[in-house]
DNA sequence: GGTCTTGTTGCATAAGCATGCAAGGATAGT
DNA sequence: ACTATCCTTGCATGCTTATGCAACAAGACC
């Protein structure tokens, strides 16, 4: 029951995991392409079953291979999350987060290399880091985001 | 520019990623009626932007809180990767994975744990695992799981 | 060489998701 | 209070993905 079809069929998924490692896949279709230019000539059905059998997984708008993490920060978010007490609104830009005695720095250099494109800025002191955010939307979008990656509780 | 309405989509949005880690969501319109059960009053479109927003992803069919990971057993692969050195095919129902010397035990073990439905046992030598499969569609799913697992080149 | 079984494929289309747009709520400034 | 501005929302709809089905390929068995 293994032939050249089988083959091809494996050949492809592996070529799928290897696109999918180093392209941005947003669609479907798009691996069509990138896959017609590799010589499979294949169509989108194939491919929607080929993902489902791969365990290809959709996030922020892209295919990514099982396995691979988007955030490569959520790790450190969960080694600092027990560390975070707290986090409030400050007027419609300022987002205090509040944390253990001394645990500032470290959550801070954790969301610093997050990068969320909502911080415009941090500053730390012992238990306490500002954020600034351009305005209030970026501001319910930030919390939204750590009270997510922190677990905490809504209040 | 917060208000009602903003606090509405706050409290909605962090229902959302309750939901998500306590109920399977295969379809947005799923969350639908989970959000009206719990008073909110919202259609597919707006969870379609929640989505977007919170960074949730889709996997094997489903919807994910941004950080769930589906394959907890990750890191283990990730740890005795470097360890494989080839995955082959024996017939249609085995597959033999060769490790650096020694290395066998460690890496099965993995896979032990790791419970994939396509594998009927495991037995290991020094630098060597047989992995039986049940026929060979499973095989060739796992050969394709072996490799994404441990970043294998196809052959 | 038939015939049966198993598996893969494309097509057509259903199902599901994303989004332009206009409406409406809320605030800030005048 | 009026106006301008900023957000959020639903609707309608276009875009994307999943799937029932029939066709076909390959091996197993007679």
């Amino acid at each position: 029951m293994l032939m050249q079809q089988d083959l091809h069929l494996a050949d492809r998924r592996n070529a799928i995991l290897r696109l999918l490692r180093g392209s941005v896949v947003r669609r479907q279709e798009d691996l069509v392409g990138l896959l017609h230019q590799q010589g499979f000539d294949v169509t989108q059905s194939s491919v929607s079953r080929d993902m489902r059998e791969l365990g290809v997984i959709k996030a922020q708008g892209r295919y990514l291979p099982p396995g691979a993490e988007l955030s490569p920060v959520q790790g450190d978010f969960g080694a600092v999350a027990r560390f975070v007490r707290a986090v409030l609104p400050s007027g419609p830009s300022i987002t205090v987060v509040k944390t253990s005695a001394g645990a500032a720095g470290t959550v801070a250099a954790v969301l610093d290399k997050a990068d969320w494109p909502e911080v415009v800025g941090t500053i730390s002191g012992d238990d306490t880091i500002f954020i600034a955010t351009q305005d209030q939307a970026a501001q319910q979008r930030l919390i939204i985001r750590l009270q997510s990656s922190f677990r905490i509780q809504a209040a």
